[in-house]
RNA sequence: GCGGGGGUAGCUCAGUGGUAGAGCUCCUGCCUUCCAAGCAGGUUGUCGCGGGUUCGAGUCCCGUCCCCCGCUCCA
């Protein structure tokens, strides 16, 4: 079974998930709402199956977590606290000629002064984004000071010095760092990512309340609430799933990047000191997930941010990239939040948020270990790494096949009688209602056209196995199980039938 | 927000001013044996939405919404 990323394009995904009923645009009917969309009945199944997954894997087969579901709308000073209301703000700045857009604070500006005789004059100004050095590269010198025409002279003539990123581009001299024009630069204009509702119903006069941006803040605000209430010790994690919302500036990618979201996270609670060896069992404990359930491990890896990239709230950062078919994305960043939200809860609402430990009979401030993940995009990657085409033996046609895990393919099990012959049907209802009872999942019901359509139907959703019921059974009570990865058949007994197919899914689960 | 491409049946798309189409899918019936099979039938459209031009608009014009790619960012 070889399955190559090239077969995978975006549209087929697309296309796939609107036909099966995986993925449907939101508000379709009224030409759809940008950035959202809705979860039909296979793309329900297949979300929550990823979202239990992850619940067992995190909370239920380890015994240092607890869960906790936290309403969405939080006081506004949980924000002011964590920082979003300042801080969850991108400073943009746009050229209005090139028209690319800038995060102003990644914007690294230089004063460039010509020297002579003792007496220094401002040449010119220069921009860049991100520099690898943190000094503005000969050639945009020489093009910012026109020194270039005049044969050049060498860097001891500049004298060169940082300057507030605003206040450079207010004089208008401040180049754009890519088209290198001037006075292009808009002022830094302020995009608040959290989006904004009213509590109450007269809008004027109620009061304003944000859409939690991370899950995380109503995790820290019940620290204390969770500690009392589960008289757990240090190291401890509390996990979450819920959604989030963000006013991004640029969603896309199908369900990637929306507006609302679902995030999977989890505040792991450690002493300090061993925050940063916690950091790194998480960070492996999570990746191994995604390869456990199914991702191939060359679509997968690590990547350490830079120290200007990390949050305002972080110490360390890894993200787990996915290889999606339009490059590298994150699925997960495990971030080493420090104690900086449990002390800034503290200050900000003037009770203690802490841990007294028994050893050393002190208060401290826990270290946050924070992997978090998006439930849209691991569904959108299991799915993506699932999808293949298979040429069909002897026939021209392909053969669509999702090769989910069992766990999460939205359908486990499907029920077809050969043909839709009368003398068929009894047996084949007994063995769906058999299964539906005794099987953890969706079983479906199917008799619909031929049995190579109805195969091929299930091929596409990524049900494991199909069960056939033919005139044999009839005499024999015994049923075929028809495998999807390798479209073999063996014939089993049906009392032994429920049995054999949960061995089947679960056989596969380590 | 800017640039480029696009929106016609469930899906993929054709249709450059004159009766809305094709392939696949889907549905019904027949078939005692297994991988989109065969035979016989059948359903499906606010042509993204709103205006305008015209005797007549899927087609031309204006506006608007949405999707995709790029610039940006995060779960």
């Amino acid at each position: 079974m070889v399955r190559s990323l090239e077969k995978v394009d975006m549209d087929k995904i697309v296309s796939l998930c609107k036909r099966r009923g995986f993925i449907f645009q939101s508000s379709e009917i009224y030409g759809g709402l940008g950035s959202t969309w809705d979860y039909g009945p296979m793309g329900v199944e297949l979300k929550r199956n990823v979202k239990d997954a992850w619940w067992r894997s995190v909370v239920w087969e380890r015994d240092d977590m607890v869960g906790l579901d936290a309403a969405i709308l939080m006081h506004p000073r949980v924000w002011k606290a964590s920082g979003h209301l300042e801080g969850f703000v991108d400073p943009l700045v746009e050229c209005s000629w090139c028209h690319r857009r800038f995060r102003a604070d990644h914007l690294v500006a230089w004063d460039v002064y010509g020297v002579n005789r003792g007496s220094e004059w401002l040449l010119g100004q220069v921009a860049d984004v991100d520099p690898p050095n943190n000094q503005p590269s000969q050639q945009v010198l020489y093009e910012i000071t026109g020194l270039a025409d005049k044969g050049g002279f060498g860097t001891s003539h500049y004298k060169i010095s940082d300057r507030p990123i605003e206040e450079l581009i207010m004089t208008g001299r401040l180049p754009c760092p890519v088209c290198r024009t001037l006075r292009t630069l808009s002022p830094p204009r302020n995009f608040n990512l959290m989006l904004k509702t009213f509590l109450g119903p007269v809008e004027d006069t109620a009061s304003t309340v944000y859409m939690r941006p991370e899950t995380a803040q109503g995790i820290f605000v019940n620290f204390q609430n969770v500690l009392t209430a589960t008289r757990r010790k240090l190291p401890f994690g509390i996990a979450q799933i819920g959604k989030a919302f963000r006013n991004e500036i640029t969603p896309g990618n199908f369900v990637f990047r929306t507006r609302e979201f679902e995030q999977m996270e989890i505040e792991f609670f450690v002493k300090p000191g061993t925050d940063e060896e916690w950091h790194q069992r998480w960070v492996q404990e999570r990746l191994q997930w995604y390869v456990k359930l199914g991702i191939r491990q060359e679509n997968l890896r690590l990547r350490r941010h830079g120290k200007d990239e990390l949050a305002h709230y972080a110490k360390d950062c890894y993200d787990i990239d996915y290889r999606f078919p339009w490059g590298w994305a994150e699925l997960e960043g495990i971030a080493n939040r420090t104690d900086f939200d449990l002390k800034a809860h503290s200050a900000e609402s003037g009770l203690p948020l802490a841990y007294f430990d028994e050893e050393t009979k002190e208060h401290v401030v826990p270290y946050v270990i924070e992997p978090s993940g998006g439930a849209d995009r691991a569904a959108l990657a299991f799915l993506i790494d699932a999808y293949d085409e298979e040429p069909d033996p002897g026939q021209k046609e392909i053969r669509t096949v999702l090769h989910l895990h069992p766990s999460i393919a939205p359908v486990k099990v499907a029920v077809l009688p050969l043909s839709r012959n009368e003398r068929l049907v009894p047996t084949a209802r007994q063995v769906y209602d058999t299964l539906r009872s005794r099987l953890r999942g969706l079983v479906q019901y199917d008799d619909a056209q031929s049995i190579g359509r109805r195969y091929r139907r299930q091929d596409e959703i990524g049900t494991p196995f199909c069960v056939t019921i033919d005139f044999q059974s009839l005499e024999d009570n015994a049923v075929t199980i028809r495998d999807r990865d390798t479209m073999a058949q063996v014939r089993v007994p049906i009392a032994e039938l429920a049995d054999a197919l949960a061995k089947r899914l679960e056989g596969q689960d380590s």
